[in-house]
RNA sequence: GCGGGUAUCGCCAAGUGGUUAAGGCCCCGGAUUGUGGUUCCGGUAUACGUGGGUUCGAGUCCCACUACCCGCCCCA
């Protein structure tokens, strides 16, 4: 027997339409906030994500599908299914030359990404991300566009207690001298901090903030350190920007914390970056993760220009939401005679009516029963109906059941 | 990559070395040849994760493997 791969999941039965309730309310959401939607492939250069999520992350080093195409005697070429979306769509944006239309330009995308990890709650191997991006607007009204979209959808989704956390990296200058300062007083302490930590410290020292080492929090807890960690590195280009964002989330009453330690694990951020959290979830706590990547279209080829987006794990909101029942069918046509009962079905469809009919030439009772089970109403088309030319509506709920004598007043009924 | 747990029909689940592996749900049929969702009766199913071992005898004990779940790491 064949099954399906670790970490990969079939999405079918009672889940499709909570699924679908997803899709449409991030459908609905972005589009109204004038964003379009974007599908890039599934699969890209394997050096896209090398040079766009950055060589220092888990997700490049090892969490990728990665393989070759092509056979040996042609040009291989490796390729690696996308572990997330923001460089696939900055590659197209770049590709077509969409830094000519007037910005901002707005995406939202809906797909399955793919990252080779342990599985656990809230975490598969095929995962699906919704997600935005936002190009061409370096004024922090993107910013807020962007948190309040996210907090927007997740309210329709009807999450209300989750916990928005804002930090800002600053820009590269500032970035680098945080980074500088954070090495330098970390460096008399470096033997006691983790491995994972002393990896860090030489390819990405922000992220050793990220650590939930025991030890190494308490190292975080030493005074100095501490100031440093804390202490505003930000230019004053860079504070005002992240001071003006607070005021638009505090004008839309979006509630945020400040979170010095936010990191994020991908190396193209900048300025902003924000995490929605719910401790319904556990340890994969994150159900949204984005922030401004201002740099990363100019190092992937294009012109500069600044950009911010989220994505969101759509298996984690799937956790959180209160399901939604499958529909039940508007009819259910109970006939012996399938010529009748198959013609019936397909006006019904077509005037957008969702109708069954049997199959098997089953019994009136049997056709009933299913009927009851699976439709609102059934549509009872006999000897007596065809006959007199009318209609036998029953209504499965109540039980009642009248006469009908056009279609027209059978659809108007439903 | 490192720890812990679990594995019996489609789903839930009994079973603790001894006939032919309970039961419930779902599904199918009948009671009821044109009136269902309640009830009653009956039925289908390649179910003990895989491979070894111990034993007269293994779903049950032992070993290995695999898968899944949970935690760490990381991320959405």
């Amino acid at each position: 027997m064949i099954k399906a791969q670790r970490g990969t999941k079939d999405i079918f039965g009672d889940e499709v339409a909570t699924w679908q309730w997803i899709f449409e309310n991030a459908k609905k959401t972005f589009q109204n906030a004038d964003f379009t939607e974007i599908k890039t492939p599934i699969f890209e250069a394997t050096e896209l994500f090398n040079r766009g999520v950055g060589d220092s992350t888990d997700i490049v080093n090892k969490e990728m599908y990665t393989f070759k195409v092509g056979g040996a005697e042609k040009n291989e070429t490796s390729i690696t299914l996308r572990p997330e979306n923001t460089a696939g769509v900055v590659r197209s944006f770049i590709e077509h030359n969409l830094n000519r239309q007037s910005p901002p330009q707005k995406f939202w995308y809906f797909g399955p990404m793919f990252r080779y990890e342990r599985p656990q709650a809230g975490r598969q191997r095929q995962f699906h991300q919704a997600g935005i991006e936002l190009f061409g607007i370096k004024e922090p009204t993107a910013d807020a566009e962007v948190i309040m979209l996210a907090v927007d959808f997740l309210n329709a989704l009807g999450l209300n207690n989750l916990t928005v956390e804002l930090n800002t990296l600053g820009c590269n200058k500032c970035k680098n001298e945080y980074k500088e300062s954070i090495k330098k007083v970390l460096l008399p302490y470096l033997e006691e901090l983790c491995d994972d930590c002393k990896m860090r410290y030489k390819k990405n020292p922000l992220r050793i903030l990220d650590c939930k080492n025991e030890n190494c929090q308490k190292i975080f807890e030493i005074k100095e350190i501490k100031e440093i960690i804390l202490k505003d590195y930000v230019c004053d280009e860079c504070r005002e920007h992240f001071t003006e964002l607070q005021s638009y989330l505090d004008n839309l009453n979006i509630k945020y914390t400040i979170n010095k330690m936010l990191v994020r694990g991908l190396d193209y951020y900048n300025r902003t970056v924000f995490e929605i959290k719910s401790e319904a979830l556990g340890s994969q706590s994150a159900v949204c993760g984005g922030g401004r990547y201002d740099g990363l279209v100019e190092m992937l080829g294009g012109t500069p220009t600044p950009a911010i987006g989220f994505a969101m794990g759509v298996e984690r909101l799937y956790t959180l939401v209160d399901k939604v029942a499958p529909k039940k069918n508007d009819f259910f046509i109970v006939s012996n005679n399938s010529n009748e009962a198959i013609k019936l079905a397909r006006k019904l469809r077509l005037k957008n009516k969702r109708a069954s009919f049997d199959l098997q030439k089953r019994k009136f009772a049997k056709q009933l029963e299913k009927a009851s089970k699976t439709a609102k109403y059934a549509i009872i088309l006999g000897e007596d109906e065809i006959n007199e030319n009318y209609y036998s509506l029953k209504n499965l709920a109540t039980g009642e059941q009248k006469a009908i004598k056009t279609f027209e007043e059978l659809l108007n009924l439903s």
